[in-house]
DNA sequence: ATTAATGCAAAGGATTTGCAATACC
DNA sequence: GGTATTGCAAATCCTTTGCATTAAT
């Protein structure tokens, strides 16, 4: 529970240091707690996640690892509609791509998937000749949950993007 | 050349006086500016262009003014990919949804509108009654032009997303 | 006249940087 | 051993805040 599969993680750290890079012991540790932990994390908590285990690492040492993963396509960057603050969450990369709705009033996360996203991401590259590196879809609103709630407009209002 | 259409401009003005808020002179200043301004502006250069024809406004109210319009969806904010620094880029609010192209090499921003987008926006809220509010849908690559020439890699290197 | 909006100056949060020390290949 | 990477501490960038003053309705 919780745990990502090894063999999923093995592959991110064989893609990493087959392109030459080196393969420290921050490196391991931050990408094995960036697939350990549940989605959508952020700079901040991956460095107090990391050091559980390793007390020393280095706020630092965590972005540019992060930027190093990001250049490397191995992870994507989320902005999670600037629900609170302006920080980036990260969450390690999958063959398919997805997209984020952030309900403004509960602040809840949710993914969802479609062959029209994968479609319409065809059609971009295609119509603008335009080579994707990255694609990300963030929705904002509100769910299922809360657009039935009484009192709705609140967060909504202090805070739409 | 560079001017938005006075009829529009208007509505944006009326549609905010209207919601009971008052229009003070920074307001109007900032909206018109916003307007008049080529898309894709960032609280900085706002600023710097209020300026121009009112010294004395703050900086503190660009960003209060910003906050409001966005929260009354009368203006979208965008990341454009966080291609230098993490400042937030903003535009008067379309009819039409579109997405934006950002290529990493060049930096250039394109806009990019289609059928397809709108039937995925309508999708993503069936599928998950979701009441969407904002949709962003940014794209991180290298645009026609750059594609073609020899030094590709480059700036995609440093800063991907 | 009342209350919201502004300007000011300072604080705040997130991220980046230069540089000397360290660890990987 | 040589070079990339780290830790440290300070800096930077962007944005927000508290409070007294000013202006819109």
């Amino acid at each position: 529970m919780g745990k990502t599969k090894p063999v999923q993680r093995r592959v991110l750290l064989e893609e990493l240091s087959s392109t030459g890079i080196r393969l420290t012991k921050q490196r391991r540790l931050l990408i094995e707690t960036l697939q350990g932990a549940k989605k959508h994390i952020d700079a901040a908590t991956l460095l107090k996640l990391a050091r559980k285990r390793e007390p020393g690492i280095n706020r630092a040492t965590v972005y540019r690892t992060l930027e190093l993963l990001k250049s490397l396509r191995l992870i994507d960057e989320l902005d999670l509609m600037h629900l609170e603050g302006e920080r980036h969450f990260y969450e390690a990369r999958t063959s398919l791509d997805h997209l984020h709705l952030a309900c403004f009033k509960c602040g809840a996360i949710a993914e969802y998937m479609s062959p029209t996203f994968k479609q319409l991401k065809e059609e971009i590259a295609r119509e603008n000749e335009f080579e994707v590196g990255v694609i990300r879809l963030e929705v904002g609103g509100l769910c299922k949950v809360c657009r039935q709630s009484p009192v709705r407009a609140e967060r909504l209002r202090r805070r739409q993007s």
